[in-house]
DNA sequence: CGGAATGATACCAAACGGGTATCATTAAAT
DNA sequence: ATTTAATGATACCCGTTTGGTATCATTCCG
């Protein structure tokens, strides 16, 4: 049960290297070989992450992406939405049997509980932290 | 990303049916209408949790099986280690590129105080809580 | 002995995850 | 205008995991 899966942690490395890169744009070839992860790969990534509004994608010669946000926008709960979508804890497991009605199932309570302190944390968690 | 997985779905439900009935013991043919589980799978979740030890299986004929602690003794963290293998969010993702000596991996060392933080709620809820 | 129960194992099909390949599109450099 | 360096969009592949079924062996009560 990863909390993160690859997508999500090459990303972070990603935009780790970008944060830290001083240029309007990167490129995939250049992130590639520092991140660790084979070029095209990273460009499906990216694309995601482009499409999503975290990044700027440049197209052309000289291109490449840019960050659209500052690193302490970037929370690893967007990332985790982004790339995995939505960190779902509850996907309600118990049906209609034990508990009868939705709302009164005791352990889908607790684990939404638990759901919603994980998401805060999360949530905590920016690109600025890691870099 | 699901906290937990059918087996411990049907297990906890089983359990539940076991703590409310007031027998010896309970045989899988018995429960598995309640339960709403086909009989050989709750079988084999049955036989897991016997192995472990959270249940004493009794063959042959009027057997069953019963719970060997009482409801408020078995918590959600001993069936997720039983049947879904120990709760790890995180598999060590970075590996030695930004963060270098592993200690120092910021993502790494915050998903890792998630994970005892969430590790400390599973322990906190037992079947007592669910019957 | 015969029936009712678990023990052990093998098998299967579908879904998921991680990864590669290919072609189209854009825009700068020459 | 041509070339070249970059992203955009898809399609595909394959190994692993997961949910579930089937089969036979073993034990124990009556
Ligand atoms: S009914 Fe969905 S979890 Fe109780
Ligand atoms: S080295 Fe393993 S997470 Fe940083």
């Amino acid at each position: 049960m990863k909390l993160i899966n690859r997508d999500v942690d090459y990303a972070a490395r990603a935009l780790v290297f970008m944060a830290r890169a001083n240029k309007p744009t990167v490129s995939v070839a250049e992130m590639s070989g520092k991140v660790g992860v084979a070029g095209p790969f990273l460009r499906k990534i990216m694309q995601k992450l482009a499409k999503a509004g975290v990044v700027h994608a440049v197209k052309g010669k000289g291109g490449g992406f840019a960050m659209a946000r500052r690193p302490e926008a970037v929370t690893l709960r967007r990332l985790i939405d982004v790339l995995q979508g939505p960190l779902k804890l509850n996907d309600c497991v118990f049906r209609q049997r034990i508990c009868q009605n939705h709302a009164g199932c005791v352990l889908r309570h607790k684990i939404a509980g638990m759901e919603q302190r994980l998401l805060a944390e999360v949530e905590a968690v920016t690109v600025r932290d890691l870099a």
